[in-house]
DNA sequence: TCAACAATACCGCATTTGTATGATTTTAAC
DNA sequence: GTTAAAATCATACAAATGCGGTATTGTTGA
């Protein structure tokens, strides 16, 4: 028989915190390790004794979830850890993920889901409530029809936008593309019209997309 | 009973294909409605008959599956597209996604697995094969790690960066901060000494964590 | 064929920025 | 209570940049 897969919980409200640990002790292949009732006692305990799998709510009294995994992910680099969590809304969910955490998924899910989850994870996949993995896989969506700005600059100017963007002058782009700096010069002239902007920062923060 | 899932295939293996259709088709609950072995003939057909489910194979002959979906997803907004193919490299997964697709499956899948998806996918999942699912949690996760050049910033500093990365100039800053430009310079100067860098795209690159 | 556009190039001017040196005042740490 | 670090300001110069023209050439679509 393969060794059971050690779990930690971290939650604070009390009753499911005990469900939970029942439910994966109870299962077989699954040990239930520890459990805490803030992010403080597990930061304190977890790095000493690291386990397979930490299941993470978000909503804590004092530190929270995220930030309690994104100090646990760096001292425990071969735990999993999955958000187990009511909120579903984007900015939490991005935000967990970016923290380090390879699971999201929400409180209502059934238990043998939660248990199939767990045992995902552990195997090297990244379980997420269905509605979660819709949010992340959309976030990557580049809508055709969102009439991009960056649409309306020539190939050319792309290019030096582009190399713009990697922090070279001026001239080092003329040296690059081997025309006159002045050829450049026209060229940005010509793409802050284009994007109304002002500057370089502004047209290369356009050009990748922040703001 | 609920009515079927409508299903299309883009595969140009022919036995490939077949298999798929034999599975979609014998499954309860599933319909194959049409299958293509390229992308030009799905994208004149699936138009003015949307399907509920299409599944893409990437490496087809002439336009690829990526390409086909970013022009599906426009013409049927209510179709969900699951890639279903053998490649798992970074840059073609991501590139799926940007494109529209809602699901990424291996084709090392065994079939139930591949029913299973689609029904998840069609209930508003977006289901990933671990690998992939992995690869993608893992693509927002921001080492801890390096952000340590910033720790040598001072707040100040960073406050003043922070401002350079909106795109403002020194002058701006200095009226926003109500110091003298001549104290923002100095900052900025310090700034590029720490970073090692001599300009402003390049500290803001560094400050924003994209080089 | 002609107009529009893209890419190339030049000149010139005012402003911004990068670099250097030096100094004063707060603030924090020991 | 001294010291170190951070924040402030000044001056100065060279280089880079932003903005405004103008012009030539090649391509392309109406």
């Amino acid at each position: 028989m393969k060794t059971a897969i050690t779990v930690a919980i971290v939650e604070d409200k009390e009753p499911i915190r005990q469900s939970l640990a029942i439910l994966v002790d109870g299962a077989e292949g699954f040990s239930c390790q520890a459990t805490f009732e803030n992010a403080e006692s597990a930061l304190d305990y977890l790095p000493s004794h690291c386990v397979d799998v930490v299941l993470m709510d978000i909503d804590l009294p004092g530190m929270n979830g995220i930030d309690c995994v994104r100090q646990l992910k760096a001292l425990c680099p071969q735990t999993q850890f999955m958000m187990c969590t009511m909120y579903d809304e984007d900015e939490t969910v991005f935000d967990a993920l970016k923290a380090g955490a390879n699971s999201y998924i929400l409180k209502r899910s059934p238990p043998h889901k939660l248990l199939e989850a767990i045992t995902e994870l552990h195997e090297g996949g990244a379980p997420m409530s269905s509605t979660i993995a819709r949010k992340i896989a959309g976030s990557f969506y580049i809508s055709p029809a969102a009439p991009n700005e960056l649409d309306i600059l020539t190939p050319r100017e792309r290019e030096i936008l582009d190399r713009l963007s990697k922090g070279h002058s001026h001239k080092e782009v003329a040296n690059e593309l081997f025309v006159s700096p002045t050829t450049v010069r026209k060229h940005i002239f010509n793409i802050y019209q284009k994007l109304q902007v002002h500057s370089k920062i502004e047209a290369v923060n356009k050009y990748l997309g922040r703001q």
